[in-house]
DNA sequence: TTGGAATGTCAACAAGGCTGACGTAAACTG
DNA sequence: CAGTTTACGTCAGCCTTGTTGACATTCCAA
């Protein structure tokens, strides 16, 4: 905020005001219980949480990703990610192989009921995002877009670019 | 971009694509990590943790309000809530006065070291925010937040907005 | 071959959600 | 005025999901 109110720069900038930015951040709050209110609820009734909604979409992501790369995309500890994993893999939701060339590593895929499960979850996410970004329009998406990979850590933006270029 | 309801393969209908969406979903992901991740530093080494932050930035954005409509606003249950507010009231961070026109209820203030810490949580907050919409612009930043408020649920969109109006 | 690094598992604990039950005081209503 | 409803607090207990610590297995490099 070195840059003056009064239009020295010749930009408007407005849009960095205190009130804007708390109104940025009171959206973002808001909006994340939104984002996952359709897949919290699908799963409240089956001894599963968004935590293991997160290792499903990811693993569905990246079939084959080993225990390591995706405890650095969830960002939790191994510890953590494993309860979830071993109730997943015990309920032949998942499938944990031994690694190949290193033995030390598991790669982990989706069983066809993991799968299953998987689009239940994310269509009913997508059906939210859809009608977001229908009533925001494109421009609005783009923008939506813009702003939220400027606020993610560096790691995690590149993380992002990196299954964004991955998928599709 | 203006043309659009003049039949279905008229419109560019190529941001509600599937990968779109997902993408979309995973920068929500990514992107709430860093957003709370300051914060969440700050309050590491003392005790407290989100919930606390949300109590306290709330209370400070309505003073004087009272629980039952805190509630409304956090989303928890009023258990959830008295275990936080608890010790925030213990800890000489809120002060809570019985109701003058309605004895039963409790109007909430931050006192003056709430204060200090609300300061401390949002400007660590805002300062990250601050940096995304200044990268992105002032275009991107209208998008960011009319997408978000279409995510959001119809009752936590009426709050966002009664906030907003409060706010300035 | 041996010690260290990497990968993953098991155990225990804490934060912060939740439900249910209950108590109290104040307000409202027939 | 009596009975009901509302607002708030609290106790008890459960679940999910984060944490650290201890440990086994595997790989690799000195």
């Amino acid at each position: 905020m070195s840059e003056s109110r009064s239009g020295i720069s010749g930009e408007n900038l407005l849009f960095l005001t205190d009130e804007q930015l708390r109104q940025g951040i009171e959206a973002m709050f808001f909006a994340y219980r939104g984002f996952t209110a359709d897949p919290d609820r699908i799963l409240a009734g089956m001894a599963y949480g968004r935590a293991h909604h997160r290792a499903i979409h990811f693993i569905n992501r990246a079939p084959g990703t080993t225990v390591n790369n995706l405890l650095s995309i969830l960002g939790v500890t191994k510890q953590s990610l494993n309860r979830v994993l071993r109730t997943l893999i015990a309920d032949g939701l998942v499938e944990s192989r031994v690694g190949q060339s290193d033995k030390r590593e598991r790669h982990l895929y989706l069983t066809d009921d993991g799968r299953a499960l998987e689009q239940r979850l994310s269509d009913a996410q997508r059906a939210r995002m859809r009608a977001a970004f229908r009533d925001a329009g494109p421009e609005a998406v783009a923008g939506f877009r813009t702003v939220l990979e400027a606020m993610m850590d560096a790691e995690m933006q590149r993380t992002y670019t990196r299954l964004k270029e991955t998928g599709g």
